[in-house]
DNA sequence: CGTGTTTTTGACTTCAGTCAATTAAAGTGG
DNA sequence: CCACTTTAATTGACTGAAGTCAAAAACACG
């Protein structure tokens, strides 16, 4: 890799997820006009409605995509983390149909829309990937339907945590047994289409039956495998090629 | 439109909802190599593991996505119509991460993988209409997680009657407040993550609340904007230009 | 230290699921 | 066109998962 501290470093990094890019891809990813903003917790990206002008990649942090009812309910549909584009979508759909905000401290690159969307079809191999990034995110939305329409609270959660756990470790940003997932019980519950209290209750079962334990905002879990199969996890819906994936074995160390 | 007759001409439709396209680009659509399908009710077009060859556009009639949970459990992830494609995410990400299956009886245009994506990235205004349409899939996978996390029974029934109304119209396929739905109660219940006789019960509710008659497979709407605020449904998240919203007022009558 | 968030717990409610049986519709083949 | 089979819809009685309300305890942070 060219440049480890290049802001648009972690978006190469995901691109070459889905293959090797030639050096003047590469370099064009690079060359896009950037500048760096600095978020704090809790900061809206783009709110629901807006008609965005700019993209940007996640180089570090997390955030949360989510829609609220009128009543004012609350759902995150989705979450993401370093080299992962924002707004790719409302960008190219010019009307923003949710809300993006930080979950934690974050750093983003923020690129003009034109950009982008002229590298994407001036490279057709960087066009593509992005193309394929938005499909990954198509395939993680229709996994959590599944998740949260057909599956149980503990399963639910048990699920989430392994595809956070797959995600990170593909993204190179934690380990895959181990993390720090920077959460309240309120969002996770936001997450998976529970309540606090129940979230925090079953959270509570599923330490004690010794699968995960979490606490504070950080995850551990005991084996993988054995939370994978408890929360029917199967990672294949995230499409990640098989050197990005954690080595369940490892699961088993700490 | 050119060619009526032509079995990808809902897919131009399909494709006109995002802007005109140029008479080259639109014969460079209907170049397409492709042969027609016609699918019985219930059959699979592509099956989750399997490695796609072909895409499909469907010409008439609908198809589900669905997943299967180890223990059995069914959810519908989403529902295709007149001019949808079939597994351009499949096609792309190379393996099918869901099954794709008729709801009707369905003809469908069968499109090698190659052609498509050489269409794509040969077109780019083609390409970006493509692209868009998934980008709009995702988005309205969004809104069903938001349906399913946290709505309840009556009102995600009553968004998913919306939902489907807004489409069908927008497809040119059917008038918004009634229309041919053909599902079973229990395919109800898979798509909005509830079981089938509470789909029975709440549908029997809203029938004798005057929101929506659903009769056999056939679903009449009394007032499209009554039912739409009592399921929170707002059409934003289906980008459709405003031409082709059905016009409310419609709804009345009939 | 004190204030505001988050987590935790208990008691109670309710929405939706389960099981099982009945009725109604839709095919099917003679 | 009618018995026969299959599939779908409907209903009742009961169970159970998750939600609600409210208060207390534990943190986090200035």
């Amino acid at each position: 890799m060219r440049s480890p501290s290049h802001p648009l470093a972690p978006l190469l990094w995901r691109l070459s997820l889905h293959g090797e890019h030639s050096a003047a891809d590469e370099e064009a990813v690079l060359a896009l006009p950037t500048h760096v903003r600095n978020l704090e917790r809790g900061q809206y990206v783009v709110q629901e409605g807006e008609k965005p002008t700019h993209s940007c990649v996640i180089v570090a942090g997390f955030a949360i995509r989510h829609k609220t009812g009128e009543d004012g309910a609350r759902q995150i549909v989705s979450i993401n983390m370093a080299g992962g584009m924002i707004d790719l979508q409302n960008s190219l759909l010019s009307i923003a149909d949710h809300n993006v905000e930080s979950l934690s401290r974050m750093k983003a690159a923020v690129i003009p829309r034109e950009a982008i969307i002229e590298l994407a079809f001036n490279r057709p191999a960087v066009g593509k990937a992005l193309w394929l990034e938005t499909l990954i995110e198509g395939s993680i939305a229709r996994e959590w339907i599944m998740n949260i329409g057909r599956r149980h609270a503990p399963q639910r959660l048990a699920h989430f945590f392994c595809e956070f756990a797959y995600r990170l470790h593909a993204v190179g940003a934690g380990s895959a047994c181990s993390y720090e997932l920077p959460m309240t019980q309120a969002q996770l519950a936001d997450a998976v289409g529970l309540t606090g209290v129940h979230v925090n209750r079953v959270l509570k079962a599923l330490g004690e039956a010794g699968l995960v334990k979490s606490f504070r905002r950080s995850v551990v879990i005991r084996n993988l495998l054995a939370l994978a199969a408890y929360g029917d996890f199967r990672p294949m819906y995230l499409h990640l090629p098989s050197h990005a994936l954690p080595a369940p074995w490892d699961a088993g160390r700490n």
